[in-house]
DNA sequence: CCTTTTCCTGTACCCAGCTACGGAATTGGA
DNA sequence: TCCAATTCCGTAGCTGGGTACAGGAAAAGG
């Protein structure tokens, strides 16, 4: 296909992210990603930017963020005012580490557990949910 | 209705855990919560342990897990073999650790760009996206 | 040039995870 | 004892997040 840097197509897109097209096209539906310029004749070209947005939407879904949610996020990165920006940021923040406590509270028992385990035969009892919820 | 402790109908159990009565059935179809006495009569009748449970399964869903997942790490609450809890536990632990690095740097990102706000005015741009993904 | 591949727009379908509803039986308070 | 509030079971419907065509235009390569 021969396309020159920083100007993949939606397949290459797709590709070098690990999604699929009908995915980049139904996330530019929900403003997650922008319609891109269209060089020469209609058909879309991307840049090395859009398959970072791309990555980060994966991995932000991973941690149980909604698109809604990542699209506000992928927001801060376009530069919107800056007041509102870093008020939305502030509250992201908020639940980011909430989130990192719940789970080194899973992780320390977890661990326990895996401890117990290699000390111990046959069937064990694990306090995995306590105390989850602060 | 006077529930003597730790016997909860399944209205009261879902108050206390702050979801639907629908969703407890639900999850108990799925095999979340366990199926439980139907004391005197044939209502169902709870303990503290369900509403934990229920916490729980709250808890690991707002961090990514799917109803599966949580099922397993369920599993090991309730003891199941030493070696394929300790196997499964592991593998889990390397997801939340995972999860807890990615869920960090999203924070540093996010904190260095509320710093920024504080002392610039007007717009800003934000490299919220870079580097996300080791 | 002609064929194959990829792209375009649009609509329809699918799965996870609930949520609501119908109709009967049980509870618990007045 | 009676009656409103719950619970029971079963099944149907909804939302979020994709995924899959259909039918046609436009690249790319031999």
């Amino acid at each position: 296909m021969g396309e020159k840097d920083s100007q993949l197509t939606i397949g290459a897109l797709a590709g070098e992210a690990g999604v699929g097209v009908e995915t980049v096209r139904f996330y530019q539906r929900r403003g997650l990603l922008r319609e891109p310029q269209r060089a020469h004749g209609r058909i879309r070209r991307y840049g090395p930017n859009d398959v970072e947005r791309l990555n980060f939407i994966r991995s932000a879904k991973e941690l149980g963020f909604s698109l809604d949610e990542i699209a506000e996020l992928l927001q801060l990165e376009d530069g919107t005012d800056c007041d509102e920006a870093r008020s939305l940021a502030e509250q992201k923040l908020a639940d980011v580490r909430q989130k990192v406590t719940a789970l080194n509270r899973i992780e320390r028992l977890l661990s326990v557990l895996v401890r117990e385990c290699r000390q111990q035969e046959g069937n064990i009892h694990c306090p995995l949910i306590v105390s989850l919820r602060e």
